[in-house]
This record gives C-alpha cells, structure tokens and sequence, in this order.
DNA sequence: CCCTCCCTAAGTGTTTTCCTTTAGATCTTT
DNA sequence: AAAGATCTAAAGGAAAACACTTAGGGAGGG
C-alpha cells in the first residue's frame, strides 16, 4: 500500500486526483493540503511514500518546498505535479531531488504509472515532457541522466562499460578503491537500477555517452 | 521438416534456390515471391520457418521488409540473402532480427547449413562475409563466438540482460543457482570476456538475440 | 553401441560488487 | 561570505559473481 499526500492549491484538482487514485486500492490517500508550508509539515508528520507536489504554489513554491521535503523527509518521493512544460523547471525540479514530473493534464494512466515508478525508486517523466525533450531534440533519457549524474559519475559508468572492475578503475582514474565504490553506488542510486548489467542496458538504450 | 519462403527478385535465382532446396528432404519450400510487399504478406499468412529475403528489392527493401516480418511472424527466421559484401550491411541486417547472412555467390552446402544453423535457433554467417569481417575493421569475433553459444545459454544472457541476479534466473529457468552459474561461467569462458558488465555490453554492439 | 554435446548439478574458495553512513576538501554559484 | 554540489575517502558487513573441477543423464549422430 502506497501512501499518498497531496499538495496543491486548486481545490479542485486536489479533490479530482484524490478521488481518481482512491479508486486504485494500492493507493492509500493520507492527506491533501492547499499550500507549501502546509505540505512540509504534513510530510514530516506523515511521513508519506509519495507527495504529489504542485510546483506553483504560494507562500513559497513548490521548489523550495521540494527542498525542505528531502531534507525533512528523505523516504518520501516526489512527483513535481505542474503546469509548465518548461525543460528547465524540470531539470530544476530533478536537482532538488524530484523522482517524477508528470503535468497537469497527464492521464490518469500516466499518474498511476508514475507512482508506481517512482515508489519503485526509480524516475519518471509523463509523456508530454518527453515530446517537449524530445522535439527539442533531446532525449527524455539523456535528459534524466545528465541532471541527475556527474561528470566524474559519467566517467566511472564509461568504464563499467568496457568491463573494468573498481579495481582497475580506480588505478586508471588515480582516485582509491573506496572512492570507485562510492561513485558506484551513487550511479545506482540515482538511475535506481540495482546493478552494473542493468544500468550498462540502460545507458545503451540511450547512446549518448559513447 | 522446415517450411521455406524464398523472397528475391530475380526469376532465375528464385527457381535455382527452390529446385536444389527441394532436393533436400529435410526443407519444405512453401512458396516464393518477387518483392518485399508480397514477402510481408505471404510470410503473415504462411509462417514459415526461414524465410530467404533478398535485401535488395523493391518497392521497399529488404530491411524494411525484414523489421515488418519480424513483427508480424516473430516466429519467422530470416535469413538475409543479398549481393552486398558490405560489412555494415550486415550488421544491420542482424540489429533488425535476421539470424543468418548468405551472399549471393555461396554454395549449396552454404545455404543449406544456414538454413539448418538457423532453425535451429543459433545464427549463421556466411565464409564469404566472414572473410570480409576478419579483413575489416569489424571484429570477427563477435559473429565467430555466436555460434559457441548453446540455446540456454542464450536464455541466460537474455535474463542477464534484464538485469537479474543468478538467484532470480534460476527461479525463471526452474533450475538451481549452482547450473546457472555455471552456465555464467561457460558464458563468459565461450565468448573470453570478463564479466557480466563487458558480456552485455559485448552482445549490445551484435543485438543478434533480441 | 559408442561418442560427443548439452543440460544439469555440487562444492569450495576467492574476488567483486552492493549497501550504507559519515565526513573533510574543493569548487561553484548566489 | 554562505550555501550547495562534487569529489574524495573510509569502514565493515552482506550478497553476488567469478574461477575452477568433477560428474551423471539424455539426445543425436556416426
């Protein structure tokens, strides 16, 4: 069972979605809330799997919301529910540590897959997103990973991929052992792929750190 | 018995392939067209074995043809039979499913041992397109080493590819963790490389058993 | 019938990866 | 200057992968 808190400010979305994902018994709606000072002390009392957060909130958006949610709250995974479909709110919403981005006139496929998703630690982005990324010419998956991955992260995953182990990796980068697991085991973390084979597939579906 | 569908434009190569295929108790010609639409439809209706596609073809040609039939009667082996000894040619013919590449000018006992090599599961390149890969820049091996691999052992790299641990395959295949390891083992031994993380990467570049 | 290949399996030891927290140094951006 | 991000590093335990060897049963071909 998936807890949900909703925040927004449009009462009526609120009610909508909280009606909609009520129906899907995998959803458990444990509270709804119209502004951003409200979601973060009822993330911090509740505790939630997933917050549902509409970035354009008053008094303080939704992204200094998102900010303090982490902090407060860092088992609760975000999904940046919004209006915009500007690529670079998105990107900001995925610095400030946003598992999903879904807008607001997605399906309610669309959001029952991206909590699904996300509540599986990994990332999702709805598929309006994707055409914008995608008819600015780039790819939602690139996208995803060049804001949520490093340089030196990008590095170390290259040569995962020509099958280095830490060991020889850590001697080509002249960093320790200890540091190659670190990079390691934040790659994974951020991709939320649970291992070396599986992040090398998905890097290879999207080819752009050749 | 394999059922055969011989796809080529030109009458007399047609005729020629399906009288001495006849020859062969163990083949079925089942019927045989001039163009690629005609392939579409014949191979829906007829579902044959191993189709013999002729890549250069018109309206539309054969890798066209050969992603449409892949979809339509994934059942369906292809073989690609062309003129081209080009190397990239080949390869492309294989990332869009084609299990078997014959040149024009190869032998009876060529052709009959792709047809034979393919159905059987594995994929088959001709002498003549191997030379040509051995003298590229390509890497042979990659064509060569498909052929060491038996059928679970590509079941296996197929799940591996999928991410799963040797603990979640040997649920999948009904078999204990200590085979599957094994199989591991002889995977990487079979195809010399080190791990897991090279193996996918290895089997990405040659996508042969999507 | 014999031989070979494949699939199956076990056993044991070593290496590698994965998990997770914590933290100092540096670089960048506001 | 403050804040945040990045790179670096360590520790220690659990899980998985890798490196072999050996071996029985079944299927298919010579």
């Amino acid at each position: 069972m998936i807890h949900i808190l909703i925040a927004d400010d449009h009462l009526l979305l609120r009610e909508a979605w909280s009606m909609i994902l009520r129906k899907d018994h995998r959803f458990m709606i444990i509270g709804n809330c119209s502004n951003s000072m409200q979601a973060v002390k009822l993330s911090r009392k509740l505790k939630p799997d997933i917050l549902l957060l509409d970035i354009n909130m008053s008094p303080y958006n939704g992204i200094e919301a998102a900010q303090k949610i982490r902090g407060i709250s860092p088992e609760t995974r975000i999904i940046a529910l919004t209006m915009s479909n500007d690529p670079a709110y998105a990107k900001k919403m995925f610095q400030l540590g946003a598992m999903g981005y879904v807008t607001k006139n997605s399906s309610i496929e669309e959001m029952t897959e991206a909590i699904l998703t996300v509540s599986g630690g990994n990332t999702y982005v709805c598929n309006e997103m994707k055409e914008i990324l995608s008819s600015s010419r780039e790819d939602p998956r690139k996208f995803l990973a060049v804001h949520l991955l490093t340089k030196r992260e990008i590095e170390v995953i290259n040569l995962i991929k020509a099958g280095q182990s830490s060991k020889e990796i850590c001697g080509e980068l002249e960093i320790t052992l200890n540091t190659v697991e670190t990079h390691r085991y934040n790659i994974l973390k951020k991709l939320g792929v649970k291992n070396a084979t599986s992040l090398i597939h998905f890097m290879n579906d999207s080819s752009v750190y050749a």
